[in-house]
DNA sequence: AGCGGCTTGGAAAGCGGTTTCTAAAGCCGT
DNA sequence: ACGGCTTTAGAAACCGCTTTCCAAGCCGCT
């Protein structure tokens, strides 16, 4: 196994200084046509190629932006992955990619070594349980990527309070849940269920006020029956709905705050002999892959998963004034299918 | 902004040399348990953390796995992805993942970064259209990898030649052609159609083995009228069968290379008032997720695509005697659905 | 007491780049 | 021919760690 070669040797054999193949390979120092030439030459010759481990300890940057996730299969994770690959390649740099499946000490591990690494950013997506040991030891971490340069994201999650050292980038809930009302307001519904999640989940609390708001736009009173808390499962769906048709609810449509619970409610309004959207219209959330695929194709709130990803890559290579600590929200837009339809 | 400490401030701080931080940090070097616990101390009051470039500058290895594949989202590639990272981590590495969409300039310009970064492995994934300069760069480039102590992995791609440095993990596709046909067999089938691929494409032609020697294992002579060759679209798999069907040809069952043809041909059958699997049996291969979900669930050859990810890595990180060019198939087994049924 | 062997800790030489500081050319006008 | 200015190139000091080479201290032994 030969050594590779060094920038002494490239030096060597084109009968210059270090400095000046240095120079010529990455600066905009001005080295002269000739002298550029022959160092050119003697890099094709030996095949050089830099070191990037030498070139990060002696200049300032890594050039490598760290992505840690849940996993990397679930396809919402894995179009935030594309989204911060495709930004990162345009940006010039590496992309890390570590998954958590959920365990937070794993998760400060990965951010540890993401500090190991001098990773220009470090780029969190998706919640973890927090307890007081897992906040003091990430602020701790927080600061210490701070110190060395670095940036830290977080994708929809909750920052850990105001001084905390991250740039935060989410989903509009409340915009994209008072747009999904809207478009169901907007076609003449009135009696509209809200299919929620448990109470005290930011994400859930958000869709809900998306909710609230809408029908206060329209002058719509918000009947407490028709909102319903759950854990946003299929069944749980599925046994709000039967619940409200048994109790003989009086409603048009219904805003599920999420693709999940939709199915299920529409395989409740199904077996109690309800069309969908004849009887009663449906909109889901999330827009995830089963959407289309339902019967009939779900209309559902889309969430711009790629670009969310490629926004976090954007904000935190972008060097300037207060950049450390931004908060950023992305517009979500109605993927419009076949489970709305006006009322008569 | 702090700078953050170095090694030399927790020598000091400890009040020992640096040589002696280092040893308690990583090594197995013995160290008095008395200083160690000085050292950590210090490491702790400093929030102190390696450098991890100076780390690889200065010792051989970067543990770095790079990733080389089509895309991030494609279930395919997103599979092989967890399986890479996940003995990755298993082995204490970190991750790379690169897109290359298909293109041959931009592989070859990953391959250049993985040569600078030193990364341990370099894991390609899939396949590129290959033309002359494209040959001549990558085997000067793996070449210079095998130099740097870095291992080329090549996954379900052909090698460049014997003398290639590299490892290369497929899939047994001649294996499962087998097992799949003698699936049929065993069913009591022997008119089976092979909806096969573009003959010259190494994948296919594997798996058009695989059903020639199960026929042949079981005394079955291989209908040529029964054997396709089209492009592997769901269309193509439509097309044939329809044709197959307004030929007249005689079959029982068919054997789909692909689970996108099967898909094409059960339409086709559907159309023709055939039913699957009462009047025709259908296999299918790679177990893509629409496979389940498709009616009747079809049965396919699963590919274990999380193995090859672990598999390529395990394999690069071996040390051992010529480990660097090794060539491992990985078996693959049936997902039984409700495609295919018996013969009576 | 003197000595070899073992454990432990320090000094210093790299690893391969970037960058600062300095000096040698080259150019111009006079 | 010479002084002053701009290019261009080199020497050397880092960046932060690992590891080799040594030396000191301590042990048991003769």
């Amino acid at each position: 196994m030969n050594k590779r070669p060094t920038i002494r040797d490239v030096a060597a054999l084109a009968g210059v200084s270090v400095a000046t193949v240095s120079r010529v390979l990455s600066g905009d120092y001005p080295v002269a046509g000739n002298t550029r030439t022959k160092v050119q030459r003697a890099v094709r010759e030996l095949d050089y190629v830099v070191n990037a481990h030498a070139r990060a300890l002696s200049g300032a940057t890594s050039n490598v932006v760290a992505l840690v996730m849940y996993d990397v299969v679930t396809p919402f994770f894995a179009h935030i992955a594309s989204g911060v690959e495709y930004q990162a390649t345009e940006s010039d740099r590496l992309c890390l990619v570590c998954t958590t499946h959920g365990d937070p000490d794993r998760e400060l591990e990965i951010v540890k070594l993401m500090r190991e690494q001098h990773a220009d950013a470090v780029i969190l997506v998706g919640g973890v349980l927090m307890n007081d040991d897992y906040r003091e030891r990430m602020y701790r971490y927080a600061k210490g990527l701070e110190d060395a340069g670095s940036r830290l994201v977080l994708c929809g999650r909750p920052s850990l309070g105001p001084d905390f050292p991250a740039i935060t980038v989410e989903y509009d809930n409340a915009g994209g849940a008072y747009a999904a009302t809207s478009h169901l307001l907007s076609a003449g519904h009135r009696r509209i269920v809200l299919l929620g999640g448990p109470v005290g989940n930011t994400t859930f609390d958000a869709r809900l006020d998306g909710y609230r708001r809408a029908m206060e736009a329209f002058r719509v009173p918000v009947d407490p029956a028709l909102v319903v808390h759950d854990d946003m499962s299929q069944d749980a769906g599925f046994r709000q709905t039967q619940r409200l048709l048994a109790a003989g609810a009086d409603f048009t449509a219904i805003f599920a705050a999420n693709d999940l619970a939709a199915a299920g409610a529409m395989r409740a309004l199904r077996a109690a002999g309800k069309r969908v959207p004849d009887d009663v219209s449906i909109i889901g959330y999330d827009d995830t892959p089963m959407a289309p695929e339902l019967f009939p194709a779900l209309t559902s709130v889309h969430l711009p998963h790629e670009e969310l990803g490629r926004t976090a890559v954007k904000l935190a290579l972008q060097r300037g004034e207060n950049s450390t600590r931004q908060h950023v929200m992305l517009g979500t837009h109605i993927a419009m299918r076949d489970s709305v339809r006006p009322l008569i």
